[in-house]
DNA sequence: TGCGACTATGTCCTTTTCGACATATTCTAT
DNA sequence: ATAGAATATGTCGAAAAGGACATAGTCGCA
């Protein structure tokens, strides 16, 4: 957002601040999210990859296909840990996995 | 193992495996765990790096001493995201966290 | 338009994981 | 050698997360 278009809002009455801020989210808390949503984006496309349905998904991994529905849901009942067993069980490559949590920093460099 | 000493072993009645065998383990679930212990490593110096000791940690991340211990011991009784939370609050980038994961395939690749 | 495959959402009960505490053990510097 | 800091290990009740099931809602296609 452009720092014009901010004074005007506050001039307007309104509170201007990140998403972060909003949802009153530590630094901290704030890149355990975005670590989620990086893997999470990754299930979704090594399972489009690997032509896996969400039900095939599950048997893979011994889960149930309402589980990964809520893992790409993004739900709050998922921890880190089924995230990965489902990006690994979803044929993402070793590289593919580390790449989805360095990708923002290393796209920030090469431009 | 050379080829020549697992034929010896076998012939003098040993079997020879890899430890993921002997523990019977898959594919997928030895791939978690050494990505779980690269995780660990990567709290080890990173935590080292910021000279913080586990109580300290354990106050940055909300969690206690017991608990940092446990993670950095492999214990069983800790998750992914406790680890990965470690991780952040010892002070790793994002990219250290990627590497951690992409790492074994990058170093396979550039020998 | 209706049918089958796929995906989403809610709930239940069980298992896992957590923080906290108590207590050992190891390390470091004097 | 010994105190004090740092780390390790065990246990417990509480909280989080998991699988399973039931049920809706979507989407493509015949």
């Amino acid at each position: 957002m452009k720092s014009t278009k901010v004074r005007k809002l506050s001039a307007a009455g309104w509170r201007v601040g990140t998403a972060r801020e909003f949802l009153g989210l530590s630094e901290d808390e704030a890149r355990l999210v975005s670590i989620r949503l990086a893997l999470i984006d990754a299930i979704r496309k090594a399972r489009a990859r690997s032509g896996l349905s969400q039900v095939a998904l599950a048997e893979r991994m011994s889960s149930s296909q309402s589980r990964v529905a809520k893992i790409e849901a993004g739900d709050p009942s998922v921890s880190l840990d089924l995230i990965i067993r489902a990006l690994i069980a979803s044929g993402a490559s070793d590289l593919e996995i580390g790449a989805a949590l360095g990708t923002k920093i290393r796209t920030a460099k090469a431009r």
